[in-house]
DNA sequence: TTGTATGCGTTATCAA
DNA sequence: TTGATAACGCATACAA
């Protein structure tokens, strides 16, 4: 006998399925003794319920699914964490669902939907580009979260910060530090979500502080992974070949900008002496880098409750606020310094 | 109309479900022409099957589960690329499963693989503690990855380095390059799988060289999660306060050798001058580190592939070697110096 | 408090 | 090439 079903456990009890289920349910109106002694018996048989059978069975579940792109982004490490957390406090379940690259999230958000009965939907990461069409055939509550693409702004409920204005922010405190030529090392050229916004911002600081936008020194990914090290120094690499002049790297992630710290100290510069460096998201490398980084900290944690809670929220049909909108934190640390 | 169905489709083009199913599962013996008519009135009412009744249904299915406890460690991250990569080229759909921190992943595997009927099953991550008896309940096919705990020993298939003797090798390094007194950042103290190994390399090489073990040399994590920047940071501060002369950290990780350095850094200490420091994974952040860190690299790559092929030659009743060991490389990098 | 019977949405068998 | 129909394993309404 391979697969024991509920009927097998049901059968060596003598007793009825039903009462075998409400004893795995833990349902009130079942007696003491029995259901001890069905428990008894299923560990003693390894039962198992089959889960595809209670899915298929059950109209409402208590489950949020998480779906995260790029699920070993050091990003998410901590976020994750805190909706395992806040979940599994509503006493809900909580079902983290990879997505791969090449993958719609939303398609797989609305088998999954099906699939598992799910009250609610986290969509971490990915998302740049969908039709509302599509967005539309999700029938259960979902939250953004984290990603902040111009397309989805004011549509969906979502947890981000101003990626652009953050940004501005940033540029603005290098060029109050006396950087007049800022080299900028953003995401592929073509990205139309966070990277395109941090690029807004650092154009739009540019433009207000009266310095002339120079081509020169912005820099796209060419070949590597967007937002890895690799990609930073090979930038950074590029950048000094170029000869272009600059005394300041704002990097469009903190990945990046370790790796472009390294093709700095691969050519003897100083850091901050020679080039000063920041960055942006505020992930724990950045403080525990030689030197520490300067860097716009997201408040993860913080977002992902806040993510959390709208999405319960929205359950619950409560008034909310649709699109929370959180501060970065401007971290100030080794890596920057003023000149002149 | 809520969910629509199989049924729901076969009424709107006047078919049986039978009929709706074969062109969903492209079975051969359907006509063209109504298989396309099905299929574009499933477009036209965004019909997606329930997979939760295709699972129950169905016996076979084609699918690998990856189970990994702590999802997001850097150390898994390029694995999972590779996992994804060759499942999806044996033409088998994959299914990454995140194990959280206080669930067994073992009763996660025993339901999954009746949950989705699984071919097969690889560990990633934790496994240190289980017993036999229910790593009997898995009936399908699976291969332990990358963790090296002596009490799986000669029993599961597995792909992995030999901690104990790596480690034997960078301490024996260490000593060759001239430190005696090397002081050691462990895991936690009750560790048993890796971080127990990594130790009993460390003290292994020491005794082979004459040199006395000293207690007060080894630290363990306390209170930081292991294997964090954060933990070494920490161990590293606690050894300087400790006043305990010694040349050298040996760090279990890569991260607690990035927190180590910090500390060191922050103390006003040069690396490798004043210390040496050396690690063990060999994750990109050591390379990207100033100064790069000299590591034990681990080649994960390689062994994802082998796991998958391992996993395939199992579920193909192929004749394979069970216990693959594959052998880590030190990298001696900048932060490692001889002395004397 | 318990058991029987029905149906969840599919796939597969079989007969047409 | 098609369509009824019987499972798949479970939860639940209803009867007992």
């Amino acid at each position: 006998m391979d697969q024991i079903t509920i009927k097998d456990i049901a059968r060596l009890c003598g007793v009825g399925v039903s009462t075998v289920s409400r004893a795995i349910n833990n349902h009130p109106d079942i007696n003491e003794e029995t259901k001890q002694m069905i428990l008894d018996t299923i560990r003693k048989y390894n039962y198992v319920p089959n889960n595809s059978a209670r899915n298929l069975k059950r109209s409402d579940s208590k489950t949020i699914a998480v779906l995260i792109k790029g699920i070993s982004n050091p990003f998410f490490a901590d976020m994750i964490q805190v909706f395992e957390r806040e979940i599994s406090r509503k006493k809900y379940s909580f079902v983290l669902q990879h997505v791969e690259e090449d993958e719609d999230e939303v398609d797989v958000a609305i088998q999954l939907e099906k699939e598992k009965r799910l009250k609610g939907i986290v969509f971490l990461g990915g998302l740049s580009s969908h039709t509302d069409e599509k967005m539309k055939q999700i029938s259960v509550p979902f939250v953004i979260s984290t990603v902040d693409a111009p397309s989805l702004k004011r549509k969906y409920a979502s947890v981000t910060v101003d990626d652009e204005k953050e940004s501005f922010r940033m540029t603005e405190y290098l060029l109050e530090c006396g950087h007049k030529k800022i080299a900028l090392l953003a995401a592929a050229r073509q990205d139309a979500s966070i990277g395109l916004m941090r690029v807004k911002g650092y154009k739009r600081a540019l433009e207000q502080h009266g310095i002339p936008y120079d081509e020169g020194l912005v820099l796209y990914t060419e070949g590597q992974p967007t937002y890895s090290m690799e990609s930073g120094y090979a930038m950074a690499m590029r950048l000094l070949q170029s000869g272009k002049e600059f005394t300041c790297i704002y990097a469009i992630s903190d990945s990046v900008a370790v790796g472009a710290c390294k093709a700095l100290f691969n050519a003897g510069k100083k850091i901050p002496d020679d080039y000063s460096v920041a960055s942006f998201d505020g992930l724990p490398m950045t403080e525990y880098y030689e030197p520490s980084i300067t860097t716009m900290r997201q408040p993860r944690k913080e977002m992902a409750e806040a993510t959390i809670k709208l999405l319960f929220d929205l359950i619950r049909k409560k008034p909310v606020e649709f699109r929370q909108v959180y501060e970065a934190e401007l971290v100030v640390r080794q890596s920057t310094k003023r000149i002149r």
